[in-house]
DNA sequence: TATCGTAGAGAACGATCGTTCTCCGCGCAA
DNA sequence: TTGCGCGGAGAACGATCGTTCTCTACGATA
């Protein structure tokens, strides 16, 4: 048998990948419990429930989000080059052949009206990337209002590729991403 | 008895409701049948399967959505007043207390895996009201790349208000628009 | 070796879903 | 008035869901 800790990232990374694939509700547990390799049993010793999972696999999303991010802005040295980095990383993975759209805003769209749980693990996501790009913009010559309107940008970006089935978004918002910048060093 | 194109007026209605305030998939076709007082017999020979209702509510908001876009722009004069009448057409929405984002988006996330009819419909929609935004644009003196930057923003807007749970994205999002006007107009 | 606790596999359970079917009552033609 | 067809109400059906329970096998301990 394997340890705890192991058994619930199995079951996390396997329902991470299946919910974002079908959706969350065309996902049975069975279906979890066959990808994970890891009896019912077991999952309901580690999550009271379903609606437990869910915001855990939120978290899960929530730890490569935010590393996926912070190796993407590796390479840049100055804050608008980090945060033109975002652009190019919301890119790189609208690319990817299996991108199906932000999981977060999926997930909200799906269960948000009915699981509060969901919708607060959703909203704090937001809200960190928000805050995120906002210690970004502090460290420029730039009013803090440039913050959110590139935080919109990103949203933007993410559901328009993800409806649109192209990558064409990500430039997009990118430019406008550098408008806005420009205008605001003006 | 009602003529079919009444019943089948007020089965949308009532579907439409129900999927926008508890997801599609949370409301069940008796909760339909009870709310448009019009029997599962008489739904299931106006439309094939549930997925078909779903495609024709998708197609009434579109209709919604596109009523209220013209009558927000009536008041403009310019290319660039209806653009910014965009944004005060999403601030009013925002500000309703029953919003809860944007239907084809949320529908998009619950069921664009499953199903390809309803992704095709909110495609559609989608660039529909691209196609909108990119007219206003040619309008103006300003580049076509004007008019996906300016989608992105109103798509983000959507997004992050229903997350947030705040209007403000609305606000955010015209004052980036405004940005993005005046740089193309220099 | 004998016994006990535990974990895995999956059957079982109750609820709910989409969809179909049955039954009943009403309106209309002859 | 009598028979008929059609529509409404909702029961029924089969599938599937989240969750729990049963049964079996195995490993550690005395």
């Amino acid at each position: 048998m394997i340890d705890d800790a192991s058994a619930r990232e199995r079951v996390v990374r396997a329902a991470d990948e299946l919910f974002y694939t079908r959706g969350v509700q065309a996902v049975g547990m069975d279906a979890v419990r066959t990808a994970a390799g890891v009896s019912l049993k077991r999952i309901y010793s580690l999550f009271a429930s379903k609606d437990e999972l869910i915001v855990a696999v939120l978290r899960h999303r929530t730890e490569i989000w935010d590393a996926g991010l912070a190796s993407a802005s590796e390479r840049a040295t100055t804050a608008r080059e980090r945060i033109l980095a975002i652009f190019d990383f919301l890119d790189a993975w609208f690319r990817e052949p299996d991108f199906r759209g932000c999981a977060f805003i999926n997930t909200h769209g799906e269960l948000g009206a009915s699981s509060s749980a969901v919708a607060d693990a959703v909203r704090e996501q937001k809200a960190s990337f928000q805050a995120y790009v906002a210690r970004l913009v502090d460290e420029l010559p730039a009013p803090p209002e440039l913050a959110p309107q590139l935080a919109i940008l990103a949203e933007g970006a993410q559901t328009t590729a993800a409806i649109a089935g192209t990558p064409d978004a990500a430039r997009q918002a990118r430019a406008a991403a550098e408008t806005l910048l420009d205008a605001a060093a003006r």
